[in-house]
DNA sequence: GACATTAACAGACATACGTCTGTATTGTCG
DNA sequence: CGACAATACAGACGTATGTCTGTTAATGTC
Protein backbone atom coordinates (compact mmCIF):
# COMPACT_ATOMS: atom_id res chain seq x y z
CA UNK A 1 0.00 0.00 0.00
CA UNK A 2 1.42 3.20 -0.81
CA UNK A 3 2.12 6.40 1.77
CA UNK A 4 -0.54 7.98 -0.48
CA UNK A 5 -3.18 5.93 -0.80
CA UNK A 6 -2.92 5.58 3.33
CA UNK A 7 -3.40 9.53 3.19
CA UNK A 8 -6.67 8.80 1.50
CA UNK A 9 -7.84 6.13 3.76
CA UNK A 10 -6.74 7.97 6.98
CA UNK A 11 -8.67 10.97 5.21
CA UNK A 12 -11.69 8.38 4.37
CA UNK A 13 -11.65 7.47 8.31
CA UNK A 14 -12.11 11.18 9.46
CA UNK A 15 -14.35 11.76 7.00
CA UNK A 16 -16.55 9.13 8.02
CA UNK A 17 -16.29 9.64 11.72
CA UNK A 18 -17.51 13.48 10.81
CA UNK A 19 -20.61 12.34 8.96
CA UNK A 20 -21.19 10.18 12.26
CA UNK A 21 -20.92 12.85 14.53
CA UNK A 22 -22.68 15.23 12.84
CA UNK A 23 -25.63 12.70 12.67
CA UNK A 24 -25.60 11.55 16.39
CA UNK A 25 -25.74 15.21 16.81
CA UNK A 26 -28.86 16.09 14.46
CA UNK A 27 -31.07 13.17 15.79
CA UNK A 28 -30.69 9.82 15.72
CA UNK A 29 -26.93 7.72 15.04
CA UNK A 30 -26.80 6.56 11.35
CA UNK A 31 -26.78 2.60 10.65
CA UNK A 32 -24.06 0.95 8.90
CA UNK A 33 -25.97 0.73 5.61
CA UNK A 34 -26.44 4.41 5.58
CA UNK A 35 -22.98 5.14 6.33
CA UNK A 36 -22.58 2.22 3.25
CA UNK A 37 -24.74 4.58 1.31
CA UNK A 38 -23.51 7.61 1.87
CA UNK A 39 -20.18 6.84 1.06
CA UNK A 40 -20.81 5.22 -1.78
CA UNK A 41 -19.51 1.23 -0.55
CA UNK A 42 -20.75 -1.51 -2.18
CA UNK A 43 -20.61 -4.25 1.22
CA UNK A 44 -21.91 -3.27 4.30
CA UNK A 45 -19.06 -4.52 5.83
CA UNK A 46 -16.79 -2.06 4.34
CA UNK A 47 -18.75 0.46 6.58
CA UNK A 48 -18.51 -1.69 9.44
CA UNK A 49 -14.77 -2.08 8.68
CA UNK A 50 -14.77 1.81 9.31
CA UNK A 51 -16.62 2.12 12.00
CA UNK A 52 -15.16 -0.46 13.90
CA UNK A 53 -11.71 1.33 13.71
CA UNK A 54 -13.35 4.30 14.83
CA UNK A 55 -14.23 2.42 17.96
CA UNK A 56 -10.65 1.32 18.47
CA UNK A 57 -9.23 4.74 18.18
CA UNK A 58 -11.83 5.39 20.85
CA UNK A 59 -13.13 8.02 18.89
CA UNK A 60 -16.58 6.17 18.89
CA UNK A 61 -18.56 4.18 21.27
CA UNK A 62 -20.77 1.42 20.49
CA UNK A 63 -23.58 -0.43 22.32
CA UNK A 64 -23.01 -3.88 20.68
CA UNK A 65 -26.25 -5.39 18.78
CA UNK A 66 -28.23 -2.38 19.08
CA UNK A 67 -29.73 -0.80 16.25
CA UNK A 68 -27.76 2.66 15.48
CA UNK A 69 -25.72 1.67 18.55
CA UNK A 70 -22.85 4.02 17.66
CA UNK A 71 -22.39 6.78 20.33
CA UNK A 72 -20.22 9.80 21.15
CA UNK A 73 -17.39 8.52 24.02
CA UNK A 74 -18.92 10.25 27.37
CA UNK A 75 -15.51 11.02 28.78
CA UNK A 76 -13.04 11.11 26.09
CA UNK A 77 -14.38 13.30 23.73
CA UNK A 78 -16.19 16.48 25.54
CA UNK A 79 -16.51 17.13 22.19
CA UNK A 80 -20.01 17.01 21.84
CA UNK A 81 -21.69 20.00 24.01
CA UNK A 82 -24.56 18.18 25.92
CA UNK A 83 -28.10 19.67 26.43
CA UNK A 84 -29.03 20.72 30.18
CA UNK A 85 -31.86 21.93 31.57
CA UNK A 86 -33.10 25.50 32.26
CA UNK A 87 -34.87 25.34 35.49
CA UNK A 88 -36.38 28.63 35.56
CA UNK A 89 -37.64 28.26 39.21
CA UNK A 90 -36.71 25.67 41.74
CA UNK A 91 -38.45 24.86 44.74
CA UNK A 92 -38.72 22.20 47.76
CA UNK A 93 -37.17 18.99 46.81
CA UNK A 94 -38.60 18.78 43.44
CA UNK A 95 -35.27 18.70 41.36
CA UNK A 96 -35.66 15.78 39.69
CA UNK A 97 -39.15 16.03 38.32
CA UNK A 98 -38.02 19.59 37.52
CA UNK A 99 -35.63 18.71 35.26
CA UNK A 100 -38.32 16.90 33.35
CA UNK A 101 -40.50 19.90 32.75
CA UNK A 102 -37.66 22.81 32.07
CA UNK A 103 -37.58 26.08 30.41
CA UNK A 104 -35.32 25.46 28.02
CA UNK A 105 -32.05 23.56 27.20
CA UNK A 106 -28.42 25.19 27.29
CA UNK A 107 -25.98 23.67 25.80
CA UNK A 108 -22.49 22.39 27.95
CA UNK A 109 -19.44 21.32 27.42
CA UNK A 110 -18.49 19.18 30.71
CA UNK A 111 -16.72 16.03 32.13
CA UNK A 112 -19.59 15.39 34.40
CA UNK A 113 -22.69 13.33 33.02
CA UNK A 114 -25.30 15.35 31.57
CA UNK A 115 -27.85 13.80 34.38
CA UNK A 116 -25.79 15.76 36.92
CA UNK A 117 -26.03 19.47 35.32
CA UNK A 118 -28.59 21.79 35.71
CA UNK A 119 -28.72 25.39 34.65
CA UNK A 120 -30.44 27.57 36.67
CA UNK A 121 -31.34 31.32 35.98
CA UNK A 122 -30.23 34.27 38.51
CA UNK A 123 -32.76 35.88 40.02
CA UNK A 124 -31.85 39.25 41.96
CA UNK A 125 -28.86 41.48 42.94
CA UNK A 126 -27.41 39.40 46.14
CA UNK A 127 -24.21 38.16 43.75
CA UNK A 128 -23.56 41.53 42.17
CA UNK A 129 -19.90 41.62 43.66
CA UNK A 130 -18.88 37.93 42.24
CA UNK A 131 -20.18 39.52 38.98
CA UNK A 132 -23.55 37.40 38.75
CA UNK A 133 -26.37 39.77 37.80
CA UNK A 134 -29.87 38.86 37.77
CA UNK A 135 -30.75 37.65 34.69
CA UNK A 136 -27.65 35.62 34.44
CA UNK A 137 -27.66 31.78 33.83
CA UNK A 138 -25.34 29.93 36.13
CA UNK A 139 -24.74 26.16 35.39
CA UNK A 140 -25.29 23.55 38.06
CA UNK A 141 -23.09 20.78 39.02
CA UNK A 142 -25.43 18.62 41.75
CA UNK A 143 -24.16 17.91 44.75
CA UNK A 144 -24.82 17.79 48.84
CA UNK A 145 -21.56 19.39 49.75
CA UNK A 146 -19.18 21.76 48.64
CA UNK A 147 -16.22 23.43 50.03
CA UNK A 148 -15.88 26.18 51.81
CA UNK A 149 -15.63 29.57 49.58
CA UNK A 150 -17.40 27.98 46.43
CA UNK A 151 -20.17 29.31 45.07
CA UNK A 152 -23.81 27.22 45.10
CA UNK A 153 -27.32 26.44 44.89
CA UNK A 154 -29.19 25.89 48.25
CA UNK A 155 -32.15 25.28 49.00
CA UNK A 156 -33.56 27.76 51.83
CA UNK A 157 -37.25 27.92 52.91
CA UNK A 158 -38.06 26.51 49.72
CA UNK A 159 -36.97 28.93 47.44
CA UNK A 160 -33.06 28.46 45.59
CA UNK A 161 -30.58 30.75 45.99
CA UNK A 162 -26.94 31.48 44.22
CA UNK A 163 -24.77 32.34 47.10
CA UNK A 164 -20.87 31.87 48.33
CA UNK A 165 -20.32 28.83 50.94
CA UNK A 166 -18.70 29.42 53.85
CA UNK A 167 -18.20 26.37 56.20
CA UNK A 168 -18.09 28.06 59.98
CA UNK A 169 -17.57 25.83 63.12
CA UNK A 170 -19.14 22.87 61.31
CA UNK A 171 -22.68 25.46 60.29
CA UNK A 172 -23.60 26.43 56.57
CA UNK A 173 -23.57 29.77 56.03
CA UNK A 174 -24.55 31.48 52.87
CA UNK A 175 -23.12 34.89 52.00
CA UNK A 176 -23.93 37.13 49.48
CA UNK A 177 -21.92 39.14 47.32
CA UNK A 178 -23.51 42.34 47.82
CA UNK A 179 -23.16 44.80 50.75
CA UNK A 180 -26.69 45.77 50.68
CA UNK A 181 -27.45 42.04 51.48
CA UNK A 182 -27.06 39.77 55.19
CA UNK A 183 -25.16 36.61 55.11
CA UNK A 184 -27.94 33.59 55.56
CA UNK A 185 -27.57 31.50 58.25
CA UNK A 186 -30.18 28.54 58.50
CA UNK A 187 -30.40 25.88 60.96
CA UNK A 188 -28.70 22.64 59.67
CA UNK A 189 -32.14 21.39 58.74
CA UNK A 190 -33.68 23.83 56.88
CA UNK A 191 -30.88 24.33 54.11
CA UNK A 192 -30.11 21.85 51.19
CA UNK A 193 -27.19 22.50 48.94
CA UNK A 194 -28.66 21.17 45.47
CA UNK A 195 -24.94 22.04 43.83
CA UNK A 196 -21.86 23.92 43.20
CA UNK A 197 -21.91 26.33 40.54
CA UNK A 198 -19.61 26.03 37.46
CA UNK A 199 -20.36 28.39 35.08
CA UNK A 200 -22.12 31.42 34.59
CA UNK A 201 -23.78 33.10 31.41
CA UNK A 202 -25.20 35.93 30.36
CA UNK A 203 -26.80 36.42 27.36
CA UNK A 204 -26.75 39.99 25.80
CA UNK A 205 -28.43 39.50 22.28
CA UNK A 206 -29.23 37.24 20.19
CA UNK A 207 -27.82 34.42 21.60
CA UNK A 208 -30.86 33.10 24.03
CA UNK A 209 -31.13 29.72 25.37
CA UNK A 210 -34.03 27.54 23.11
CA UNK A 211 -36.98 27.46 24.69
CA UNK A 212 -39.14 24.16 24.76
CA UNK A 213 -42.44 24.23 23.37
CA UNK B 1 -63.98 5.99 31.39
CA UNK B 2 -63.80 8.37 34.70
CA UNK B 3 -62.22 11.98 34.37
CA UNK B 4 -60.18 11.06 36.82
CA UNK B 5 -58.42 8.04 34.71
CA UNK B 6 -58.32 10.23 31.88
CA UNK B 7 -56.16 13.04 33.38
CA UNK B 8 -53.72 10.15 34.69
CA UNK B 9 -53.63 9.04 31.36
CA UNK B 10 -52.76 12.52 30.02
CA UNK B 11 -50.48 12.31 32.32
CA UNK B 12 -48.74 9.08 31.72
CA UNK B 13 -48.89 10.70 27.92
CA UNK B 14 -46.72 13.54 29.14
CA UNK B 15 -44.09 11.21 31.19
CA UNK B 16 -43.75 9.58 28.25
CA UNK B 17 -43.15 12.48 25.81
CA UNK B 18 -40.12 13.36 28.62
CA UNK B 19 -38.79 10.05 28.59
CA UNK B 20 -38.54 9.98 24.60
CA UNK B 21 -37.25 13.32 24.20
CA UNK B 22 -34.59 13.22 27.43
CA UNK B 23 -33.99 9.87 25.08
CA UNK B 24 -33.08 11.71 21.96
CA UNK B 25 -31.23 14.53 24.12
CA UNK B 26 -28.74 11.85 25.50
CA UNK B 27 -27.53 10.25 22.41
CA UNK B 28 -30.34 7.86 20.21
CA UNK B 29 -34.37 8.14 20.88
CA UNK B 30 -35.78 4.62 22.12
CA UNK B 31 -37.35 1.93 20.73
CA UNK B 32 -40.66 0.74 21.01
CA UNK B 33 -39.91 -1.51 23.61
CA UNK B 34 -37.81 0.42 25.41
CA UNK B 35 -40.45 2.40 26.05
CA UNK B 36 -42.49 -0.75 27.40
CA UNK B 37 -40.24 -1.73 29.57
CA UNK B 38 -39.67 2.20 31.37
CA UNK B 39 -43.09 2.45 31.88
CA UNK B 40 -44.01 -1.54 32.73
CA UNK B 41 -46.65 -2.29 29.73
CA UNK B 42 -47.31 -5.72 29.15
CA UNK B 43 -47.14 -5.52 25.64
CA UNK B 44 -45.14 -3.64 23.06
CA UNK B 45 -48.36 -2.68 21.37
CA UNK B 46 -49.50 -0.52 24.53
CA UNK B 47 -46.35 1.76 24.61
CA UNK B 48 -46.64 2.00 20.49
CA UNK B 49 -50.37 3.48 20.72
CA UNK B 50 -48.98 6.15 23.33
CA UNK B 51 -46.01 6.86 20.47
CA UNK B 52 -48.64 7.52 17.53
CA UNK B 53 -50.99 9.43 19.94
CA UNK B 54 -47.91 11.77 20.66
CA UNK B 55 -47.26 11.92 16.77
CA UNK B 56 -50.51 12.66 16.01
CA UNK B 57 -50.28 16.09 18.88
CA UNK B 58 -47.19 16.73 17.01
CA UNK B 59 -45.06 16.78 19.79
CA UNK B 60 -42.85 13.89 17.83
CA UNK B 61 -41.91 13.62 14.37
CA UNK B 62 -41.33 9.67 13.19
CA UNK B 63 -39.30 7.95 10.50
CA UNK B 64 -41.44 5.03 9.85
CA UNK B 65 -40.61 1.32 9.45
CA UNK B 66 -37.03 2.78 11.02
CA UNK B 67 -35.60 1.50 13.51
CA UNK B 68 -35.51 4.08 16.42
CA UNK B 69 -37.97 6.53 14.25
CA UNK B 70 -39.00 9.05 16.42
CA UNK B 71 -37.29 12.88 16.24
CA UNK B 72 -38.00 15.89 17.99
CA UNK B 73 -40.00 18.10 15.23
CA UNK B 74 -38.01 20.30 13.71
CA UNK B 75 -38.39 24.03 15.65
CA UNK B 76 -38.39 22.63 18.94
CA UNK B 77 -34.66 23.30 18.91
CA UNK B 78 -34.49 26.51 16.96
CA UNK B 79 -30.81 27.19 16.88
CA UNK B 80 -28.29 24.06 16.52
CA UNK B 81 -25.50 24.65 19.00
CA UNK B 82 -22.52 25.19 16.98
CA UNK B 83 -18.66 25.12 17.99
CA UNK B 84 -17.25 28.21 17.53
CA UNK B 85 -13.42 28.90 17.98
CA UNK B 86 -11.70 30.41 21.55
CA UNK B 87 -8.94 32.77 20.67
CA UNK B 88 -6.43 33.57 22.97
CA UNK B 89 -5.29 36.79 22.08
CA UNK B 90 -6.36 38.87 18.53
CA UNK B 91 -3.51 40.29 17.01
CA UNK B 92 -3.46 43.36 14.19
CA UNK B 93 -5.95 42.02 11.52
CA UNK B 94 -5.15 38.58 11.89
CA UNK B 95 -8.70 37.26 12.52
CA UNK B 96 -9.45 35.24 9.78
CA UNK B 97 -6.09 33.23 10.76
CA UNK B 98 -6.21 33.26 13.84
CA UNK B 99 -9.50 31.45 13.56
CA UNK B 100 -7.85 28.87 12.05
CA UNK B 101 -5.46 28.17 15.19
CA UNK B 102 -7.94 28.84 18.04
CA UNK B 103 -7.23 27.91 21.47
CA UNK B 104 -10.33 25.60 21.88
CA UNK B 105 -13.87 25.43 20.89
CA UNK B 106 -16.74 26.67 22.51
CA UNK B 107 -20.50 25.37 21.94
CA UNK B 108 -22.26 28.48 21.33
CA UNK B 109 -26.66 28.57 20.38
CA UNK B 110 -26.94 31.22 18.06
CA UNK B 111 -29.14 32.14 14.83
CA UNK B 112 -25.55 33.90 13.39
CA UNK B 113 -23.91 31.43 10.97
CA UNK B 114 -20.93 29.60 12.66
CA UNK B 115 -18.61 31.56 10.37
CA UNK B 116 -19.64 34.90 11.69
CA UNK B 117 -18.44 34.04 15.59
CA UNK B 118 -15.49 33.54 17.88
CA UNK B 119 -14.87 33.45 21.36
CA UNK B 120 -12.48 35.61 22.97
CA UNK B 121 -10.78 35.27 26.57
CA UNK B 122 -10.77 38.82 28.34
CA UNK B 123 -7.94 40.15 30.13
CA UNK B 124 -7.71 42.86 32.28
CA UNK B 125 -10.13 44.64 34.93
CA UNK B 126 -11.36 47.22 32.66
CA UNK B 127 -15.46 46.00 32.38
CA UNK B 128 -15.71 44.63 36.19
CA UNK B 129 -18.45 47.14 36.95
CA UNK B 130 -20.09 45.36 33.85
CA UNK B 131 -19.66 41.82 35.29
CA UNK B 132 -16.99 40.91 32.91
CA UNK B 133 -13.58 39.35 34.82
CA UNK B 134 -10.40 38.67 34.01
CA UNK B 135 -10.31 35.13 32.15
CA UNK B 136 -14.04 35.33 30.93
CA UNK B 137 -14.64 33.83 27.77
CA UNK B 138 -16.84 36.40 25.51
CA UNK B 139 -18.55 35.58 22.38
CA UNK B 140 -18.66 37.27 19.39
CA UNK B 141 -20.26 38.51 16.50
CA UNK B 142 -18.24 39.59 13.56
CA UNK B 143 -19.37 43.28 12.80
CA UNK B 144 -17.91 46.38 11.38
CA UNK B 145 -19.87 48.48 13.37
CA UNK B 146 -22.26 48.21 16.22
CA UNK B 147 -24.76 50.81 18.13
CA UNK B 148 -23.79 52.96 20.79
CA UNK B 149 -23.97 51.36 24.28
CA UNK B 150 -23.38 48.10 23.13
CA UNK B 151 -20.32 46.21 24.50
CA UNK B 152 -17.82 45.49 21.59
CA UNK B 153 -14.67 43.53 21.09
CA UNK B 154 -12.05 46.60 19.18
CA UNK B 155 -8.81 46.37 17.96
CA UNK B 156 -6.70 49.13 19.08
CA UNK B 157 -2.82 49.37 18.44
CA UNK B 158 -2.41 45.71 17.52
CA UNK B 159 -4.72 44.49 20.02
CA UNK B 160 -8.04 43.37 20.91
CA UNK B 161 -9.65 45.06 23.65
CA UNK B 162 -13.70 44.78 25.35
CA UNK B 163 -15.15 48.06 25.72
CA UNK B 164 -18.24 49.77 25.77
CA UNK B 165 -19.26 51.62 22.35
CA UNK B 166 -20.04 54.90 22.79
CA UNK B 167 -20.86 57.24 19.38
CA UNK B 168 -19.78 60.67 19.76
CA UNK B 169 -20.28 63.24 17.18
CA UNK B 170 -19.20 60.42 14.67
CA UNK B 171 -16.11 59.33 16.93
CA UNK B 172 -15.64 56.15 18.21
CA UNK B 173 -15.01 56.16 22.04
CA UNK B 174 -14.43 52.83 23.67
CA UNK B 175 -15.48 53.16 27.56
CA UNK B 176 -14.33 50.92 30.19
CA UNK B 177 -16.87 50.00 33.04
CA UNK B 178 -14.24 50.66 36.03
CA UNK B 179 -13.17 54.05 37.43
CA UNK B 180 -9.55 52.75 37.64
CA UNK B 181 -9.38 53.37 34.02
CA UNK B 182 -9.76 55.91 31.62
CA UNK B 183 -12.09 56.13 28.17
CA UNK B 184 -10.30 55.73 24.94
CA UNK B 185 -10.95 58.01 22.04
CA UNK B 186 -8.42 57.11 19.63
CA UNK B 187 -8.22 58.51 15.89
CA UNK B 188 -10.54 57.20 13.08
CA UNK B 189 -8.26 55.10 11.48
CA UNK B 190 -6.49 53.42 14.77
CA UNK B 191 -9.49 52.10 16.00
CA UNK B 192 -11.22 49.10 14.20
CA UNK B 193 -14.70 47.12 15.54
CA UNK B 194 -14.18 43.76 15.43
CA UNK B 195 -17.81 42.50 16.97
CA UNK B 196 -20.35 42.59 19.10
CA UNK B 197 -20.15 40.94 22.40
CA UNK B 198 -23.32 38.78 22.93
CA UNK B 199 -22.60 36.35 25.96
CA UNK B 200 -20.46 36.58 28.72
CA UNK B 201 -19.39 33.45 30.29
CA UNK B 202 -17.26 32.27 33.69
CA UNK B 203 -15.78 28.95 33.52
CA UNK B 204 -15.49 28.56 37.66
CA UNK B 205 -15.01 24.63 37.45
CA UNK B 206 -15.30 21.49 35.67
CA UNK B 207 -16.34 22.91 32.66
CA UNK B 208 -13.56 24.42 30.10
CA UNK B 209 -13.50 25.26 26.58
CA UNK B 210 -12.22 22.00 25.07
CA UNK B 211 -9.65 21.18 21.97
CA UNK B 212 -10.43 19.84 19.02
CA UNK B 213 -8.99 15.99 18.69
C1' DG C 1 -79.21 -3.96 28.18
C1' DA C 2 -77.00 -2.83 23.48
C1' DC C 3 -73.40 -0.36 21.79
C1' DA C 4 -69.34 2.54 21.23
C1' DT C 5 -64.84 4.06 23.10
C1' DT C 6 -60.59 3.60 25.30
C1' DA C 7 -56.59 1.49 27.61
C1' DA C 8 -54.15 -2.40 27.77
C1' DC C 9 -52.84 -6.98 26.33
C1' DA C 10 -51.23 -11.08 23.42
C1' DG C 11 -48.99 -12.95 19.77
C1' DA C 12 -47.59 -13.30 15.17
C1' DC C 13 -45.26 -11.29 11.22
C1' DA C 14 -42.15 -8.40 8.29
C1' DT C 15 -38.20 -5.90 7.88
C1' DA C 16 -34.35 -3.04 9.37
C1' DC C 17 -30.15 -3.76 10.96
C1' DG C 18 -26.05 -5.82 13.22
C1' DT C 19 -22.93 -9.63 12.54
C1' DC C 20 -20.35 -13.46 10.60
C1' DT C 21 -17.71 -16.01 7.10
C1' DG C 22 -15.21 -16.17 3.14
C1' DT C 23 -12.96 -14.22 -1.15
C1' DA C 24 -10.51 -10.98 -4.37
C1' DT C 25 -7.28 -7.29 -5.03
C1' DT C 26 -3.47 -4.55 -4.08
C1' DG C 27 0.70 -3.15 -1.96
C1' DT C 28 4.76 -4.05 1.31
C1' DC C 29 8.53 -6.58 2.85
C1' DG C 30 12.03 -10.12 3.17
C1' DC D 1 8.39 -15.08 -5.57
C1' DG D 2 5.69 -15.99 -1.27
C1' DA D 3 3.93 -14.43 3.23
C1' DC D 4 1.39 -10.93 5.15
C1' DA D 5 -1.54 -7.00 6.01
C1' DA D 6 -5.02 -3.68 4.60
C1' DT D 7 -9.02 -2.55 1.95
C1' DA D 8 -13.07 -3.69 -0.28
C1' DC D 9 -16.55 -6.92 -1.73
C1' DA D 10 -20.39 -10.59 -1.62
C1' DG D 11 -23.81 -12.95 0.52
C1' DA D 12 -25.99 -15.23 4.20
C1' DC D 13 -27.72 -15.32 8.93
C1' DG D 14 -29.75 -13.91 13.40
C1' DT D 15 -31.82 -10.68 16.10
C1' DA D 16 -33.61 -6.17 17.26
C1' DT D 17 -37.32 -3.68 16.26
C1' DG D 18 -41.39 -1.78 13.78
C1' DT D 19 -46.07 -3.21 12.50
C1' DC D 20 -50.43 -5.67 12.12
C1' DT D 21 -54.54 -8.19 13.74
C1' DG D 22 -57.42 -9.50 17.12
C1' DT D 23 -58.99 -9.96 22.26
C1' DT D 24 -60.33 -8.46 26.91
C1' DA D 25 -61.86 -5.41 30.47
C1' DA D 26 -63.52 -1.06 32.05
C1' DT D 27 -66.27 2.87 31.33
C1' DG D 28 -69.63 5.86 29.41
C1' DT D 29 -73.92 6.76 26.42
C1' DC D 30 -78.40 5.98 24.67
Amino acid sequence: MTAASRYRSQERKRRIFLFVRDRILSGAPPTTREVQAHFGFRAVQSARDYLEALVRDGLLDKEPGKARGYRLPAGSTPYPAVLVPLLGRVQAGALTTASEDPDGYVPVQSAKPRDELFALRVRGESMRDAAILPGDVVIVHRQESAASGEIVVALVEDEATVKRLKLRAGRIELHPANPAFDPIVPDADRVRILGKVIEVRRYLEGSAPVLEP
